[in-house]
DNA sequence: CCGCGGTACTGGGTGTTGCTATGTACCGGT
DNA sequence: ACCGGTACATAGCAACACCCAGTACCGCGG
């Protein structure tokens, strides 16, 4: 992926945090290599964590501290209500957006 | 719109544009006005003049000033070659994510 | 036992982008 | 002569994803 790929990603990778989390808690570097596999090759590591910190920041989260068998204590996040609110807005914006976009695909105007 | 929405905007206005200018070509006061239309109604004046500017500098478009009635002349923009092949690559891109997104809101993974 | 690779998180600095705010300029109607 | 609508330009700001380097913990092979 080049770069419109990573600018298309802001705002919409929050997005897809929210909804990894909202089926089930995760930690960082699970969720990267999630996203890694799932097609996102060129994520970054640190830009999940820096993600995970904000977000947790504005209270859309809560995080618990696990300890792993294969490295350093783990930092599992799970939505909490606020969170799921924040997704649902965001999956209203993202629809938004994806009507208006497939209206000019269509090249309705 | 709120904090998340422009963010979410972000290189997907580019697209939105090149699009627009893909159908015919327009000017940036008009392509604000039509975007507000139909509901960007926050969009800043100011963001589509640079973003016009931007796309001019990396040769997706050509321009022409035009008189006009009722004001300052326009710089009417058109689509180039160059400007289609991004747009192109931009549906490549918008199609990849909308792709993910649908499956993490049909909560498949 | 010690380095190495995989796991897991952290932090500083950079570039792109959209927004805010302000300024310039042209025109017609009152 | 002024005001509002048309039309463009730009300097400064904030947010976000990226790059890069570092820390730390573990098990395994040499």
């Amino acid at each position: 992926m080049g770069r419109q790929d990573t600018e298309m990603l802001k705002g919409v990778l929050e997005g897809i945090v929210l909804a990894i989390l909202a089926s089930r808690p995760a930690y960082g570097y699970e969720i990267t290599a999630r996203l890694r596999e799932q097609g996102f090759t060129d994520l970054a590591e640190g830009t999940i964590y820096a993600l995970l910190v904000r977000i947790e920041q504005r209270g859309l989260v809560d995080v618990e501290k696990v300890p792993s068998e294969k490295g350093p204590p783990r930092k599992v996040y799970s939505l909490n209500a606020q969170g799921r609110e924040s997704l649902t807005e965001f999956w209203r914006t993202w629809s938004f957006l994806v009507e208006r976009l497939e209206r000019l695909h269509d090249g309705k105007e």
